[in-house]
Parts: C-alpha cells; sequence; structure tokens
DNA sequence: TGCAAAATAGAACGATCGTTCTTTTCTTAT
DNA sequence: ATAAGAAAAGAACGATCGTTCTATTTTGCA
C-alpha cells in the first residue's frame, strides 16, 4: 500500500442530498426523472419523449433510454416520482394536524396550495387520468393506483373526523371525498384552461359549503 | 339544346336529411367530421391524425386532408361540431322547461345524461383543456371559447333561478355554475378514469346538496 | 352528351418517434 | 495504476406524422 492510498479520496463534487451514497448511474437517472417530470406536467405523460428529456439533460437519446429500458417504463418512474412528492407537499404534512376536522381542512389546504403552483405547471393525475382513461397498461395501472391510494387516504381523514363527532353521524365519507376532489377538478379546470380571475375563493367557498352541509351542529358556528 | 336536357335528372342517390341539397364535397366532409369527431372523444384531439380519419373513411389520407388544408382546421372542425351536438343535447331541450330551478335542473339532467354516455367515448371539452391548456392558438381558442359559451348559459339559467326567487337572494350565479362544473368533471374523473361503482349516484347527491344550499327557504322540501 | 371543375388518389418529402446495436468514454474497486 | 464494468454516445432502423405535388377519377352543369 502506499502512502497515497491512506489519503482521503479527493471528493469529486459536493454531493447534493438526495444523491448521496449513490453511484453515478443512479444519480443521473434521479436527475433524468426530475427534469421528465417537468416536462410531463406541460406537455402530458403521452407528449413525453425521449427526445425532449435528453435535450433538457444535454445527453444522447440512448443515453437516456439506457437507463430505462422503454419509454414505459420512463413514464411509470415520472409517476412513482410524482406521487411521492404529492405525498410529501399535501399529505404528510396534513398528519401533524389533529385527527378530525383540522386534518381533513389541512389536506385540501395543502392540496389547493398545490394546484395554486400547478396552475403554471399541471396535473399529472388529471391530466394522466384523460390520457389513460380508456386505455390499458402498465402506465395507466400506476397512475390509477397512485390516485386510489391519495383518494383513500383522503377518505379515511374523512372518516375519522366523522367518528371524532366532527361530522353529522349520517355523512358517508365516500360522498364527501367526490366532492371535495370535484372542487380540486373544477379550481385546476377553471383557472388553468379558462383563466377564470378568482377560481381559487371559488374553491375555497365550495369547501365551506361543503362542510357547512355535513358538519355535525355541534360543530358548525352558528 | 337537346331534347334530353328537358328530361328531370336522375337523382343519385336518395339524401340523407343533414346532406340534402349539399353537392358531394360537402357531404364527404361532414362524414369525416364525424368520424374525426368519433376518433377524438376516444383518443383525444390531439391523438387525432389524418391517417387514422382516413382509414376510417377508406380514402386516402390527402383526400382526407383536401377538405381542410391542415389538421388544424381538422380539429377546429371537430370542435364545433362538438359543441353543436352538445348544444343540440343539453342545452337546447333544457329550453322546454320554465325558466328558474326546472330548467337548471334539466341542464344538468341532460349534462349528466350525456356525461353517461360518454362514459364510454369521452368529452372533449374535458380532454381539450387538459391538451391545450398551456398551450396557444387556433385549436385552443375553439375550444375555450366553446367552453366559455355553454358556461356563459349555464350561468344565466341560474341567474334566472335566482330572479325567479328559487335560489336565495345572496345566492352568486357564478359559484353554483362552478359548483355545478366540478361534479360533472369529478363525475367524469371517477367514473371514466378510476371505474368507481356509484358515481352518478354520487353526483346526483351532490347536486342535490347545492340546491338545498343556495335554494330559497321558500323552495326547499322542509 | 361533353367539358370544366371539383374531388380523390398516389407517391414522395422531411421530421420525429422509440428502439437496437456498436463503439467510446468514464467510474469504481482492487 | 490498471482492468473490469458501468454509463453514455453515435449511427441507423422502420414506422408514422403532416404536408406537397401531380395524376386520375368523379361530379355537375350547359
Amino acid at each position: 500500500m502506499s502512502v497515497t492510498s491512506l489519503h482521503l479520496k479527493a471528493v469529486p463534487a459536493p454531493l447534493e442530498a438526495a444523491s448521496r451514497g449513490q453511484h453515478k448511474g443512479q444519480q443521473t437517472k434521479a436527475a433524468i426523472i426530475d427534469a421528465a417530470l417537468g416536462l410531463a406536467t406541460q406537455i402530458g405523460l403521452e407528449g413525453l419523449s425521449i427526445g425532449a428529456v435528453a435535450e433538457v439533460m444535454r445527453m444522447s437519446k440512448s443515453g437516456v433510454f439506457a437507463h430505462f429500458g422503454s419509454r414505459e417504463e420512463l413514464q411509470i418512474s415520472v409517476v412513482r416520482e410524482y406521487y411521492r412528492r404529492f405525498e410529501d407537499e399535501v399529505f404528510r404534512p396534513a398528519l401533524a394536524e389533529p385527527r378530525g376536522l383540522p386534518r381533513v381542512r389541512a389536506l385540501f389546504a395543502n392540496w389547493m396550495k398545490r394546484v395554486a403552483v400547478e396552475l403554471q405547471s399541471g396535473c399529472i393525475f388529471i391530466s394522466g387520468a384523460v390520457e389513460f382513461d380508456d386505455r390499458s397498461g402498465p402506465v395507466r395501472d400506476a397512475l390509477a393506483s397512485s390516485v386510489q391510494a391519495w383518494m383513500s387516504a383522503l377518505n379515511r381523514a374523512v372518516q375519522m373526523a366523522r367518528e371524532a363527532g366532527h361530522l353529522r353521524a349520517d355523512a358517508q365519507a365516500e360522498q364527501i371525498a367526490f366532492e371535495i376532489h370535484a372542487i380540486i377538478l373544477a379550481l385546476h379546470y377553471e383557472a388553468r384552461f379558462l383563466k377564470t380571475p378568482g377560481s381559487m375563493a371559488r374553491a375555497e367557498q365550495a369547501f365551506e359549503g361543503i362542510l357547512a352541509r355535513y358538519g355535525s351542529p355541534a360543530s358548525r358556528k352558528r
């Protein structure tokens, strides 16, 4: 062993937190997914092309391709990454709120916050639903199961609010989740496509309307 | 002039009602639009290709192309035709109902009816919104103005219901239209993409909830 | 019936797509 | 330092796309 081998190796570059301990391949793969996600939110999962991702990454098409083996696999990776971020930004922070109405309110508020950001980019769960609603295959499955997971989480939160006595005893959690989902979809449609001003306020008011209707008498303001 | 020119011309074929008095070119153009609309509801306006339309029509690509001059013009024609049918199936029949709540109910019921059919095909106003929400150009304009026209009509109907005293005096027509739109979007999403059973009933119930909240005390059941 | 015009077909173009294969460059562990 | 293996590049493929141009067929009016 030479003396030099006892020296610490020159760190090639300061590693980012997310890529610590990863090999080069995994790092670039993560970077590719990040770039692809950015593209997919703008032009949709179907519009996502390997060539466009390669251009953003300043890589060759085949270089990008090699990390996934197929375009479908790239799309699935994007869906999974999107779900991960959705979980981090919308779902997990709401767990800090106590069970019941406060948590439901937090879920909705976080969701709204996310949609507000997405007014410039776009939501893959919404665009993907339209693109894959009459198709089958692994991409659709990844998309549908991600959405289902989130909807289930929302359902459970509403259910807990009912059990906590914050909602009327005859309120159906799935009905309420349906109506909350509806508000988000309309907000996305009117603000992002029609560019109707004041859509955020409409969504807020609609949400309060749901609570007013399904809230237990005890929890109402009047 | 020969004597034969005085004879009545042989009627080439029994003309369909929609193509009466039209020349051959206009007939086939209408048929192409019809076929293209069928394709667009399944695969979207963006997925619509001239080659696919030509195949359905059993025509050559260039034969189809010549009627429109560009793919964009074909897409715009499809949007206009879709709007025409939407008007015929949803809006116009509701005018038979008296102004106020009955007409609003009819509009929603017709809309629901249409979405129920579209669970197998798809709605261009919804898929198109996602496909063109961050693009610009004539297709987007045709789409947006069609949707705006329909939303305005819905707004007016709600406004008349308020003026007729069927809704609370402080109800905002645009807020109610927003919420009705939201229900339709959620129904489309859950039934068509997630294939959640019972979505139609959820939508109906959500609509009744809106009426319960915004309906004038006089018009309520209890 | 004949002739001009409209409608359609056919072939070819450049571009882009996903994918495959081969070659080169770079990493990493010894 | 070196050799093995991973990562990336490069070129080429068949397919499909919208579009153009030229021929052919069909239509409709005199």
